[in-house]
DNA sequence: GTCTATATCCAGATAGAC
DNA sequence: GTCTATCTGGATATAGAC
């Protein structure tokens, strides 16, 4: 999707923003942001870049505001998936099967918002694990020890482990030391993962 | 330790490529690989450029030193451990108790070995996680696997469950999310992942 | 709003004396 | 081996026409 606005053909409707976006996207999990100039953006894109700097402050302002949407669009993901599921069993499940899926069909968008070298280029930006999604996470974990569903622990700790193991494997993943799509490992990972914290 | 000997005094005995290799770690940490200059190293650490370049063939070459470095040493520590426990649940809760340590001890050394940032900086650099020690932890589970230590499963799977979670916290409290020493987590998070994997 | 051409700055790397 | 001074390329950001 992200991918097919990349290269837009002449006079195309697709706004500047999105397009920018979507080959920053590309060219920051690629080749790294340090690595990609405001030059290298435009001219995938097809847009000069007087244009650029028409709609962003710097560079650094892409950076962010890419990271600010794909959060967005995560959260959005999130909440769709808590008023779909009930209890905290089958929610947080339903998280790891999105988080495996957007791995494996838009790889780039995983990279980036995990990869949290924001911290590098975004300034005064928070970890991504204080963004909502994350803080979504966590939330339900510990909704789950209290209605007795997960055992009694530290809540960080009880979420860390359930979703340490599926987002090691979505890492490895990315790194290309996973063989098989990830959909293939959510059974087993799930079931073993779950073992760890369920009452 | 590396703390000790960032600042050298006049006629420090101490090698220069140390010196600079413990001023790059704190300045690579503290505001990125990217903007640190090689200035900034050899000001930091009161050896001038000219001196660094002839001990170092570029910046990069310097990040990669660092990073060789530290895989060593943890490679060692791992190797310690191999010798002194018997058994996958000892050895690889020593793994966790150790990296615990060290994240509290030399924060720095943690934070660089793990923010793999340096795909972005170590041009045909693997991923950390093809590194030794990664490779040491993994085997560690499939031989437990083997024995019947842990449930038959996947390894790769097992291994993300098993140190996952421990990691995720050691990346929180990195990022400064949690309140308190990791070692006071340890046994409630080991407990945890253990039952995830254990037959 | 979009473009091209350009100013400006700065960091990596080198030269060459000591 | 270590130093200072300098070169040089390249990237961000701007100016100003259209």
């Amino acid at each position: 999707m992200t991918q097919a606005i990349r290269k837009r053909k002449a006079r195309s409707p697709v706004p500047v923003r999105t397009q920018v976006l979507a080959t920053a996207l590309h060219l920051f999990t690629g080749h790294g942001y340090f690595h990609t100039t405001v030059h290298d953006i435009g001219r995938e894109a097809h847009i000069s870049i007087g244009a650029i700097y028409h709609h962003f402050q710097n560079k650094e302002e892409i950076a962010r505001a890419l990271f600010v949407e794909l959060v967005k669009r995560m959260g959005s993901a999130f909440d769709a998936i808590e008023a779909d599921h009930a209890g905290t069993h089958d929610r947080c499940r339903a998280i790891v099967a999105l988080l495996f899926r957007i791995t494996e069909e838009e790889p780039e968008v995983m990279t980036y918002m995990l990869h949290a070298r924001h911290r590098e280029f975004i300034t005064g930006g928070n970890p991504v694990c204080s963004s909502k999604p994350f803080m979504q996470m966590r939330m339900m974990v510990k909704k789950g020890i209290e209605t007795g569903e997960v055992q009694r622990m530290d809540p960080m700790v009880a979420a860390s482990v359930l979703f340490g193991g599926p987002m090691r494997l979505i890492a490895l993943r990315l790194d290309g030391l996973l063989a098989n799509p990830l959909p293939n490992y959510l059974d087993e990972v799930w079931m073993a993962a779950w073992r760890a914290v369920a009452a």
